[in-house]
DNA sequence: GTCTATAAGAGGATAGAC
DNA sequence: GTCTATCCTCTTATAGAC
């Protein structure tokens, strides 16, 4: 088992990378997997803000009032607030990559190009619908008015994610699954945003994130438009 | 000629709503226009600033600097940050309403259920990509993360939006142009979802806003799965 | 590990000159 | 209308006790 451990979450895993302070003395595992324990609950704590409040307007007050702390106990953990909305990015962009990687490999390479980029779908949209979903929510929201160092910094990890999109896709085209006579990038970045604006709106209620799924890759694939009677 | 004037924008004439204020003196057109005109350009760089940095973020001396003034300049025209915002999100959406529903106009009551959703996407696609797109990334990036009240307040004028579009679909589905085997609300905000997201990707170059549209009207109705051959 | 206390600076807002 | 000067509050971050 290597530094990175799992957080259950309704079959998304969140991809924590928690590092322990290389100075201190840790070789008592309980001790680890407090200061772990602690960590996530601040990242996580720190994505819920961060998506309601926006970079410049997420306290770090309010982070630590959400897990029982006193702002400077944070410093602890996290060097500054640069340093915890990094993490809280780049543990819902490496979510996503993992997550949907797992569902894939997952169906076998002989799966079909529909079947694979069908389960990229819901696998995308229960990354950003679980229970954990926040990460996702505050990446999407508050990644683009970070200071310019956190973004650009994160740039190279969300080309990776894309680019698994665009095999997908390009796999689908070379299978005539998918059609050839649009733009394939302006086709890619359509569905990204119906995913990803998901979480703006939806709520389990009316429809489970399962049925939201479906709904998701019916439209995608087929189309709002009515089918001529048969 | 009401109080409400035009600014024009490739066919898209965002919806300012220019107040004077009632205590001054400005019964020469001159100076009212002066008046108007300054406002405006406040409020277009208060979009920008709002994009690119949220709520928080969006520093006065930031917004005052665009306009090349000092920050204690901007209380001449709006009394708070807060109303500054507000007037922002408002335009954006105002904007949306009018131009979507004068696109409908033109077609007339006679055009098909299906021209009628096509326009609607081609007109909510050009007030966010247009020259002054920047109101309609603003709302959308930004009024999440509003203090409540300024958001509260512009849940009314944002139902008025989703009500049209509600309107469009049920119409369509009722004409049998579009599918009713799909929950139509989760259709809907699918649909939105995929247009508001284009402001945090397209730039125009190898498309221009007017393929982009086609692309989107051409894949949301008929979806991306590769016509079988005929 | 978490706390209290506090330094250091930023940013919204107001007063009043020009 | 726009400016300079200033007030006041809030927030990040550090120091050091427990």
């Amino acid at each position: 088992m290597d530094d990175s451990t799992e957080h259950d979450d309704g079959g998304v895993v969140w991809q924590f990378d928690d590092q322990v302070p290389d100075e201190a003395d840790r070789d008592v595992d309980y001790q680890r997997e407090r200061f772990v324990g602690t960590r996530r609950r601040i990242l996580e704590a720190a994505a819920r803000v961060l998506r309601d409040k926006g970079y410049a307007g997420a306290r770090l007050s309010d982070i630590a009032a959400l897990v029982r702390m006193r702002t400077a106990s944070l410093y602890y953990y996290f060097e500054s607030k640069e340093t915890l909305a990094k993490e809280v990015f780049r543990v819902g962009t490496r979510t996503a990559i993992v997550h949907v990687g797992h569902e894939l490999d997952r169906l076998g390479d002989d799966a079909d190009a529909e079947a694979r980029l069908a389960a990229a779908i819901r696998a995308h949209l229960h990354v950003h619908l679980g229970r954990s979903g926040v990460f996702g929510g505050a990446m999407i929201r508050v990644l683009g008015q970070a200071p310019a160092d956190v973004r650009e910094r994160h740039l190279v990890l969300e080309r990776d994610y894309a680019d698994l999109w665009r095999r997908l896709l390009e796999d689908a085209v070379k299978a005539e699954i998918v059609r050839d006579d649009v733009d394939l990038s302006a086709l890619r970045m359509l569905l990204m945003g119906s995913l990803n604006w998901t979480s703006e709106w939806f709520a389990p209620g009316r429809l489970t994130v399962d049925q939201l799924a479906d709904t998701a890759v019916d439209l995608v694939f087929g189309g709002i438009r009515a089918l001529p009677r048969s």
